[in-house]
DNA sequence: CGGTATCCGAAAAGATACTG
DNA sequence: CAGTATCTTTTCGGATACCG
């Protein structure tokens, strides 16, 4: 916490994790690999061309591994690297925190998504 | 963790953060009361619309008290309400990583921002 | 099934100038 | 100093159609 917010270093993990998708897929590859078919079903809401750029974003930071087998029908599978594995503590952190004061907070506000 | 992601409470935080500047004022937030030019010049790289664009955003969401003083100048401080620290741990969890990993990841990535 | 290619609209964010 | 008002640019995410 000594650090500069300035230092774009000390900001790396809010960009990494600021924009809508990053942070949810990357939770939601917490659990072990997955193919692109379960992750749409897992997390709802996401079309298969947002969840395809998404993993892509994240296999280039390192965070996301892909695994593709040479078969038919295609399969394809999907992990977090070492790197990715780091991450998941402020992510669970984040899961922690929607879980304990989502209902208190979508109460409050009115929000349904 | 035994939520479904297409619950949308799960993702609560995550829609909260989802975003470049949210999480990062939030951070910057942590250390007690700040005025808005105090803001802009830790966080850096943020223009004066967009920091008051971003704590409006988070003064709706009751994260973040505004409270303004009848002074001339004008006197401004904003800082997190009860909810809002309680998003303290993932935050701060986030800024860890950062300083952990941040070097290392830049490195590895070529990126300086 | 996994992935790509377009096209499109909404929202975010940057630049600038201006008010109290 | 804090905030607003425009205007412009860019990014993101959604919809659709199509390929191997």
């Amino acid at each position: 916490m000594d650090r500069l917010l300035a230092d774009c270093r000390a900001r790396l993990g809010f960009d990494l994790l600021g924009n809508t998708w990053n942070p949810v897929v990357l939770y939601a590859l917490g659990a072990g690999p997955r193919r692109p078919g379960q992750l749409r079903a897992e997390i709802g809401g996401i079309s298969a061309k947002v969840l395809t750029e998404t993993l892509r974003r994240l296999e280039e930071y390192a965070l996301v591994e892909r695994r593709a087998y040479a078969e038919a029908p295609p399969r394809v599978e999907y992990s977090r690297t070492a790197l990715g594995r780091t991450l998941l503590e402020p992510i669970e952190a984040l899961g922690r925190w929607s879980a304990t004061y989502g209902d208190a907070f979508v109460e409050a506000q009115g929000w349904d998504d």
